[in-house]
DNA sequence: GTATCTGCAAAACATTTGCAATTCT
DNA sequence: AGAATTGCAAATGTTTTGCAGATAC
């Protein structure tokens, strides 16, 4: 749990600036995946000067410095996450959330797979989640 | 093994133009998970008539008839793959290669996963892959 | 001859780039 | 002042849409 956003963007050798730090503070408080339009829209109330070249710059050094990731369950925008501890999407065909779920380490054995090096490991679901099947 | 691709067509209830069919043949032989620009330069020479419109509305065809699915690994570009069966996917960030590989279907446990209606499963990972390792 | 399918041209978006203005130290 | 950061405006690239012409049954 980070209690202070600043300090921590400092550890990684980012200058929190307002807008990165007020980007971070949104991800890492909504963990709803959010578009960079998503992050606009509900930082420009506080930021009337944001712009969305800032928020794409600063998503852009977030994943550079390995403090948030790219989520491309979607086809036509990216989603952002700052959990970025290995763990699954699954995205509702009906209401379009994403939720996460943990993914036991031991259920996806790796060594089955050769050969390589990996840096990256992403794990997507599609469907109907519990609360839309309800309503059917 | 697919032998007769028009004939495949006809069962999934798509009449078998010779686009289609030329397009499912390319997706079908080259494993090569292609974007629609790769799949309209491939066939170009072919049917110098063909449109990227006609790829993208054939495409989205194949996704609603289950033939075919899309590959949201890459952030700017779609790709298409007519291997439906569930299997991973590794990404080169070198060679920009793209490889399939086998999940062994007790490797991962979906049952863990409660409370939604599962229609879709995709597996990312990204690093280094072997070639590009050697060369370095 | 009517449905379907194709493909051009334009539109619609998401994202990137160049650069000038602003901010921070 | 000097370096880093921000943000506007324009460019880029992918995908979609409207529609007219071509093709198939």
């Amino acid at each position: 749990m980070i209690q202070d956003i600043a300090a921590f963007l400092k550890e990684k050798d980012i200058s929190p600036s307002v807008q990165r730090v007020k980007i971070f503070d949104y991800l890492y408080k909504n963990h709803t995946h959010p578009t960079v339009d998503d992050i606009y829209q509900a930082l420009y109330p506080e930021i009337q000067t944001l712009s969305k070249t800032t928020v794409y710059n600063t998503l852009r050094l977030f994943i550079d410095k390995k403090i948030a990731t790219m989520i491309t369950i979607d086809e036509s925008e990216t989603r952002y996450d700052a959990d970025v501890v290995f763990h699954g999407h699954f995205k509702c065909r009906e209401c379009e959330k994403i939720y996460d779920f943990d993914i036991d380490r031991s259920a996806i054995d790796l060594n089955t797979i050769p050969f390589f090096q990996i840096e990256e490991k992403h794990f997507y679901l599609k469907g109907i989640c519990q609360e839309c099947n309800k309503k059917k």
